[in-house]
DNA sequence: GGGCATGTTAGCAC
DNA sequence: TGTGCTAACATGCC
């Protein structure tokens, strides 16, 4: 579930869902496909997780961050990083359930369950580390943490177009091509402009409509519209995405779609005037 | 079969 | 350095 809202709702399931991940004992790990665990080699991934339990799951942009002490000395410090990219999937599932063909790591939980981590496009990665930082290290603030004085400062900073620089995770993490168009479409700001060209009004409406439609994905459990994921309904709520040619539900204009830095964009034309 | 897909990265050019 | 373009990664759906 690729964005901020997707891997929140993930999150919370591990958390809070009917079968916690927290708490647990990682018996083992299987690899079954190597390129998706980005450090440390396989092996070494698979002896070092082997033994040690589950102290929390968070989130950070669009990972996953799930903390885990040593069962033997009871050290903190070990986490393991998912990102589940285009179409990963993580839950925890009884043993003996049976495996979709596209499962590409499991964990061996204590209460025979096992945490399963399925993805078609093989896109999603994990990593085993002891400092969290060196993966997220460059991320720049969640986009649900970020202060408005901190988006505005930032923003300042760059001159780039909006849709892309809402898609740099380094700028701000946790927005992808559904929320940024999304977010576009009820700040009314054309995808097109630029940082440097927003007035005061204009940054500040676009802070809350990131936040407004994040927070309401959570809401939904995310989004869900093709086959690969089951359960959030945000995609009932789409006011752009994916609705080329549509009425908008604000004035009844057709929404457009353009392809701005190789990804579909969707705007009004009407709401979201470039100029003017 | 071509086009498309909720993401990221490397290499390159300006 | 910032910005943006292209290709690549791998698979499946329509």
């Amino acid at each position: 579930m690729p964005e901020l809202p997707e891997v929140e709702t993930v999150a919370r399931m591990l958390r809070e869902g009917a079968l916690p991940l927290v708490g647990r004992t990682i018996r083992s790990a299987e690899v079954l496909w190597p390129r998706e665990v980005a450090s440390p080699t396989p092996r070494t991934f698979a002896r070092r997780i082997a033994g040690s339990r589950v102290q929390s799951v968070g989130r950070y942009g669009k990972y996953l961050l799930i903390g885990l002490s040593s069962a033997s000395d009871g050290a903190d410090g070990l986490s393991l990083l998912v990102h589940l990219r285009m179409s990963g999937r993580l839950e925890v599932v009884s043993c003996s359930a049976a495996f979709t063909p596209h499962a590409r790591l499991v964990w061996l939980l204590d209460d025979d369950l096992a945490l399963r981590f399925e993805d078609a496009r093989k896109f999603g990665r994990v990593w085993l580390v002891d400092d969290p930082a060196e993966v997220i290290g460059k991320l720049g603030p969640d986009a649900l943490a970020i202060t408005l004085e901190e988006f505005v400062l930032r923003l300042r900073t760059r001159r780039g177009t909006l849709k892309p620089l809402l898609l740099d995770q380094t700028f701000i993490a946790g927005i992808g091509n559904i929320y940024a168009d999304e977010a576009l479409h009820l700040a009314r700001l054309h995808p097109l402009r630029t940082a440097d060209s927003l007035s005061e009004d204009e940054a500040l409406r676009l802070y809350a409509a990131i936040r407004q439609v994040l927070l309401e994905g959570i809401a939904a459990n995310g989004a869900s519209f093709d086959w690969v994921y089951p359960g959030g309904r945000f995609q009932e709520n789409f006011k752009v995405y994916g609705r080329t040619g549509q009425r908008c539900p604000t004035c009844d204009s057709p929404i457009r779609r353009i392809t701005v830095t190789q990804r579909s964009t969707h705007f009004c034309p009407a709401c979201q005037p470039l100029a003017g």
